[in-house]
DNA sequence: CGCTAAATGAAACTGGAGTCCCGTTATGGC
DNA sequence: GCCATAACGGGACTCCAGTTTCATTTAGCG
């Protein structure tokens, strides 16, 4: 009882706290990499750190609280972006980066962990939504840089078009399963440069003519 | 020891067996859109579905292997698909039902678990991909149709079409936690009926002209 | 340097998820 | 309707994930 002086780890983050941090996290990532978010045991992510388990409990807690820190601590990584010059160019160099990603053993997996985490705990939830921010406002230049040029319409909204490039893939590794193969990665980024174009993403639905219509009343069968 | 007659439940499938599976299929979809796919434990859906815990265990065992046939389950009820005349007000039909499945309270939070269940076990996911296989086929037509009349052109993918509907609303409940509203379910159906017309779902890469063209070598850095 | 307490770690402890045993129910076939 | 046995259910049991305790190490500060 009494109030818990805060989280352990603040007040005194630098020396021995860091190197545990970082061995744990580094530790959690293979290990779920491996087995999945279900099987994670905290005290063989210690072993595998070479740290006490009753610290790894500590600090962390539950699987979902580790792993938020974990997409914390990936979320500060940032990586460098790839100019090629059109929009179709830099789309499907992300769109590569992603697959390449999504289809490494083991960040794939890991990956698939992680969404699994963030689906059972709103705080994963939040880490994971800012993870994403984060990539998403790191390659949406490339979208107004293409306003600029004139290859997609004014008031094209750039996280649309960045999202609806990863979004097929995630699609397939998560959902459909269909195969997740470098084909799959060019074809986002070409429906995306599209769909762009064509102005599907142009923010605020223009007030006449190029967005909705059919108001067809639908089924109200529920389903995915 | 010796070989245990194969699963229960499948020498007398009637009576008391269906109603048992019945009952403990709806609880775990409860327990499982209420807790989330981490906190599920076999004992409290045998407690919701007023079935000894003994016969969930014996019959289903883990909570990946329940998962797994209520996924079964869910792909054997068939939905009526909506017709509209159009190639977008169909998406757009298609987009507004995966919509209001997703943020319905229950169904939203039961998709979620579903799918990070199909993250941990591969006889899940198996399950999961033909989940969504069906539910495409059922909408495919649509754009066989489309092309029919000519609004897309020949040899568009199917599949990928009505793939490319689905995917942004799942990105957004799964990773990017980005408003999940009815204007984006809109952009998503205007999006690949735009990226569809111009030719982005043609199976098989055009040898010339249509599709790849950016050779560029990208990073080495990775990231989804 | 040396002191204080933040943070770690080894080991004992505990509660509940999952297993086992065996008696009871009721399905499917005749 | 009757039997053999597939399937169910209550309850005891086990085992290990997660907690608690307390001694040891070391970061931070003067």
């Amino acid at each position: 009882m009494a109030v818990e002086s805060a989280e352990p780890g603040t007040t005194r983050p630098g020396g021995r706290t860091a190197r545990v941090r970082e061995a744990v996290l580094r530790a959690a990532g293979d290990a779920l990499a491996e087995q999945g978010f279900a099987h994670l045991d905290l005290a063989d992510v210690a072993r595998r750190a070479d740290v006490g388990k009753t610290t790894v409990y500590r600090r962390w807690g539950t699987v979902t609280g580790l792993v938020a820190d974990l997409l914390k601590d990936m979320a500060e990584q940032s990586l460098p972006r790839t100019e090629t010059g059109s929009l179709l160019g830099d789309l499907k160099a992300n769109a590569r980066l992603v697959h390449r990603t999504l289809t490494d053993p083991r960040q794939g997996e890991l990956f698939k962990a992680l969404i699994a985490a963030a689906t059972c705990d709103t705080r994963t939830a939040d880490a994971l939504h800012h993870f994403y921010r984060t990539r998403i406002e790191e390659w949406a230049p490339c979208v107004r840089q293409a306003v600029g040029r004139g290859e997609v319409p004014a008031g094209t909204d750039p996280h649309e078009v960045i999202r609806a490039v990863s979004a097929p893939l995630y699609y397939r590794l998560l959902a459909s399963g269909d195969p997740l193969d470098q084909a799959a990665a060019d074809r986002a980024a070409e429906a995306a440069a599209a769909a762009a174009r064509a102005g599907a993403y142009v923010r605020h639905a223009a007030p006449e003519g190029m967005t909705g219509q059919a108001r067809t009343e639908d089924s109200q069968q529920a389903d995915g």
